[in-house]
DNA sequence: TATTGTTATACTCTATAACTATA
DNA sequence: TATAGTTATAGAGTATAACAATA
């Protein structure tokens, strides 16, 4: 454990944090001696709510799976991209992950730090960055795949079946898109 | 427009914000003119990624919502909670919701000066804080309700149906829970 | 003039430590 | 000694403005 979820700073810092993120909920929700729990009422049917949740215990559980190569979800969602589609700027890449280019700046940092990706300039346009995947980056995703698809998606369906999961991704999916 | 998805500090300021919080992801998708959709490949199957952007769409659609009550969705659940469960503590309620005691604090001091909910101190132990709806806070409730109902579930049952909608919210739950 | 990457900055959310008053 | 509410504070995430280099 001890994921560090943090870890865009240009300077990487490998300290032992005191806990996951999952910690300080798991403490708020344990915190005192378990008397009577309250009801939720129609909070449980909030679909803001259970989503707002899910997505924590998601992540929570990316994170650990994720523990040996110290990949996020955002780090990893990045890698993906620039794998799917070499040649593109950093702009275009932050943008399609709803990420802002200022924000986009250290992230980069960090995985180029890590020798998992590279800038490149771009002879047509010198004002951009060319992103594409190292060798050891290729590697370390393809590792990372392996992990999520084993550990990761194999969690998800034992809790809701093949044909479940493919359901929910696709509605989540729809709200992404047109809600 | 214009909510101000914050609205938790002890002195409220209703300045009109530049920008919901949509508006950052939105330019960041929309910047550049449409130089050929990226591929996303991989990403579109990952849950937490469209679970994420899905989460993301249903809170900027929820304070669409409520922009005339002015109810984040944190705001919301307290004001829920409370309701069903009286006469709970501080404690009690903040951690059923995941919110750590300290960051619970700035929060009902927001709903106490809207006069909204009230922290009376309990008359066993005087070191805790009963929370209770106001008059106002009940009433506020009921219209927040009511938008809920007829805007932002209306919408998700256009999109998905019902039962789709119901099972949802089911495999939300589970994930959530279960995990 | 407009755009890319960047820096600086601010605000929200989340997390921990420590104080106070009570128990 | 332990607990409830609180304060102070720090770290991630996310947002905007503005700058240098380039177009």
């Amino acid at each position: 454990m001890t994921v560090s979820k943090t870890a865009d700073k240009t300077a990487e810092k490998s300290s032992e944090k005191p806990a996951d993120t999952a910690k300080g909920r798991k403490d708020a929700a344990e915190a005192q001696g378990a008397a009577e729990a309250l009801q939720l009422g129609e909070l449980s049917e909030q679909l803001g709510y259970v989503l707002k949740r899910a997505q924590l215990k998601v992540f929570e559980n990316f994170l650990r799976c994720m523990a040996s190569l110290q990949l996020t979800p955002a780090q990893f969602s990045v890698l993906l991209l620039v794998e799917k589609n070499p040649g593109r700027n950093q702009t275009e890449i932050a943008s399609t992950l709803g990420i802002l280019r200022p924000n986009f700046v250290a992230l980069l940092d960090n995985l180029e730090s890590r020798d998992l990706c590279a800038r490149i300039r771009s002879t047509n346009d010198r004002r951009s960055h060319i992103l594409v995947l190292t060798d050891k980056g290729k590697a370390v995703l393809t590792r990372a795949k392996k992990l999520v698809a084993t550990k990761h998606e194999a969690r998800l369906n034992d809790l809701l079946g093949q044909a479940n999961r493919e359901a929910l991704i696709e509605m989540l999916s729809k709200i992404a898109n047109e809600f």
